[in-house]
RNA sequence: GCGCCCUUAGCUCAGUUGGCAGAGCAGCUGACUCUUAAUCAGCGGGUCCGGGGUUCGAAUCCCUGAGGGCGCACCA
């Protein structure tokens, strides 16, 4: 059972004593923030606040109590003379940290000098029956602060309740995406909803979630690696600027940037390329900086982010080269000994664009700190992108790099329907050489779409947890997602049936 | 998936060489009408992550399972 004990006898004992723990409403006039900052105006006047009870200090014949909300905290004086002996003893014996209470008072400040409400009357919310481990604090210091990582993410509101920041976390997480949102609508693009269920899938190279439809006989159907390919058929219908904001389930490692379930902004825009694409990302991510965070100049751990456009544009092949690798000048002999020099492990299947693609992340991804646009990437892996102008080798594509993570990804996207199906043919012969053996099925209509006449486009991917992430100082992914992917705890029941299921699997797997 | 580490009261953590399970905060009882990590006096509180083993004796040592953390691998 999830209920302190103590705590369910106390609510059995006021309940029992007819008293409202759980009532339908309350009428506040002012969040604790809002009678802080109007504190001039609102001196000697009545207020009705609400809060949880943070912390209680009891002082015999008169009681002093902090309560919090959303992002703030005030202290509430509460006399015994003032009250009725039953609401007196609620306050003297009923309360615990946790509890949501109505106060309805006067605004004053104690001779200590701290701006306080004096309670008329005290009325109980939400009787907590769990204990809820409200922490201690003075100054930047916390007494008993809830600190294990696996229940601050299991239990989100254990940390929200007990931590403001993460609530803050959260809201700017709320903010950034709604100014996402005011800039691109404020260009004309026309938000789109994509499906999250479909019966291929496509737009990126990842392993899918995989699932069965009852109402289809149980076919089989997927979860969204990407709204890449539907985005697409906007376009070619006639939509000239359309983006999305969507959950993408990618069935791959978990680790401090990687969650299964992750939030990813798309934007295509006709008439466009990825040139024009780079002038609109650190445009976007700049305002949007500005505007959450006050400047395009943020603080992320001990370093020191900037925004300010323009930013650093750079090739996969220069800063290979300023790395001292003249990976474009060398064959795919050369550069295998240059792995070997360096002792990286060698892409498999080995070739020119996998030993590049290679180089660059095992060497420099991870050195580049500033916002840095990385452009032009080896061809093969890239089957949705345009060629690069002047060297086949290469595809027009960018990636938006900060503190060596991608932040996103963009391409002059490939608008011919026979290249694109070349492309498609390529990919599967590709997939099939590697030793997961994965293969992207052939999607027919996005071939039959673009064959339908698609213009040229700029197409832009945003990871909207990692742009989050660099935006309020967080190391992990786990931060800025309510509810990041948790391993179900098993056998809670006891018993001796531990080892059972651990063999059964491995008797299945051979 | 592989390696290393962690799991003790509601929370944060001690726990020696294998020898009665501990502290602070929270809680309970009492005192206190301007306190603010309130203070003071007293009290209660445990599946030492689960299961098995070694031992006269296990929180401690061994095996095994679960969950978590870090690193590696995977992930354009």
């Amino acid at each position: 059972m999830p209920f302190d004990p103590e705590l369910l006898k106390k609510r059995e004992e006021l309940l029992a004593r007819n008293l409202e723990l759980y009532p339908y409403s309350w009428e506040r006039s002012h969040t604790l923030l809002e009678v802080r900052e109007n504190e001039k105006k609102l001196m000697d006047k009545d207020v009705r606040v609400a809060g949880r009870l943070l912390a209680y200090r009891g002082k015999g014949k008169m009681i002093f109590i902090d309560l919090g909300d959303l992002d703030g905290r005030m202290q509430v004086m509460l006399r015994k003379n003032e009250f009725d002996e039953g609401i007196w003893e609620l306050i003297r014996h009923g309360l615990d940290l946790g509890d949501w209470l109505g106060i309805s008072g006067t605004v004053f400040v104690t001779r200590m000098g701290e701006l306080s409400v004096h309670a008329k009357s005290l009325e109980m919310l939400a009787k907590t029956v769990v204990r809820v481990p409200i922490p201690k604090s003075k100054d930047d210091q916390d007494w008993n602060k809830l600190a294990d990582p696996e229940t601050l993410c299991r239990e989100r509101y254990l940390h929200w309740t007990t931590d403001p920041a993460a609530r803050q976390k959260m809201v700017q997480r709320a903010r950034i995406i709604s100014e996402i949102r005011s800039f691109l609508d404020g260009r004309g693009f026309l938000e789109v909803t994509t499906p999250t269920i479909e019966m291929n899938y496509g737009g990126a190279e990842a392993r899918p979630f995989e699932t069965a439809i009852h109402a289809l006989s149980g076919h089989s159907a997927f979860l969204r690696i990407s709204p890449e390919l539907p985005l697409k058929r906007f376009i070619v219908g006639g939509f000239p600027r359309v983006y999305t904001i969507c959950q993408n389930f990618r069935n791959e490692g978990i680790d401090r940037s990687h969650n299964p379930e992750f939030t990813m902004l798309e934007w295509y825009e006709a008439f466009t390329d990825y040139n024009f694409q780079m002038d609109q990302v650190e445009q976007l991510v700049s305002c949007v900086a500005e505007k959450v965070c006050g400047s395009m100049k943020i603080v992320y751990g001990d370093k020191e982010i900037d925004f300010t456009p323009p930013w650093k544009r750079t090739t996969i092949l220069g800063s290979l080269e300023e790395a001292g690798i003249d990976a474009g000048g060398m064959d795919e002999a050369a550069l295998r000994e240059e792995y070997k020099k360096r002792d990286i492990e060698p892409p498999r299947p080995f070739s020119w664009v996998h030993a590049v693609a290679g180089l660059f992340e095992a060497r420099i991804e991870h050195t580049i700190e500033q916002p840095t646009f990385v452009c032009d990437h080896p061809v093969a892996i890239y089957p949705l992108t345009k060629k690069k102008r002047g060297d086949d080798r290469l595809v027009e594509r960018f990636e938006p790099i900060v503190m060596g993570m991608e932040i996103g990804n963009a391409y002059s996207e490939l608008t011919d329907p026979v290249e694109q199906q070349e492309r498609f043919v390529a990919q599967q012969s590709l997939g099939a050489d590697k030793d997961g053996g994965e293969n992207h099925p052939m999607d027919t209509d996005f071939l039959k779409a673009m064959g339908c006449g698609m213009p040229p486009t700029g197409g832009v991917g945003v990871g909207i947890d990692r742009l989050v992430m660099l935006l309020t100082d967080s190391h992990s992914i786990r931060e800025v997602i309510a509810f990041p992917l948790m391993r179900t705890r098993e056998a809670e029941n006891g018993g001796d049936d531990g080892a059972d299921p651990a063999e059964d699997t491995e008797e299945q797997a051979s």
